[in-house]
DNA sequence: AAACTGACTTTGA
DNA sequence: CTCAAAGCCAGTT
């Protein structure tokens, strides 16, 4: 891959590094605050990149509609939701989070 | 170059 | 609430 490529890839990281544990961050959320908003699609992608035993926090990262987005029965799927519950999140009906209650909002207190 | 693909999002039925 | 369609960015065929 490219060095510009590369560069995007440690600044979508880089902002995945700022959420803060109990909160989530949608990947249109990421894009935006990486200075290029519509670009979800290309977090993902910045994702699927990871190492395995990487410190960035991705599994703060979920969809608009407050789920996870990876693959039923996946063993990573069963670890983000997994960390996300020891961090506090709670899932509704099992399925989806309630983002009003715990989207990322940076700028504001942290009341850990 | 064209088509296909995907850890996405929004809108409308 | 669930689904499909269309828009989206960019790598792979």
């Amino acid at each position: 891959m490219t060095e510009h490529e590369s560069d995007i890839n440690h600044r979508i990281w880089q902002v995945i590094t700022l959420i803060p544990s109990g909160k989530i961050a949608t990947y249109g959320d990421v894009a935006r605050h990486a200075g290029m908003p519509g670009a979800a699609r290309r977090v993902g992608r910045a994702l699927r990149l990871l190492p395995e035993g990487t410190r960035v926090p991705w599994h703060r990262v979920i969809n608009a509609q407050g789920r996870i987005s990876l693959p039923d029965g996946s063993s990573s799927q069963y670890i983000q939701r997994q960390r996300l519950e020891a961090e506090g999140i709670v899932f509704r009906g099992n399925k989806n989070v309630d983002l009003k209650r715990f989207r990322w909002r940076p700028g504001e207190i942290d009341k850990n």
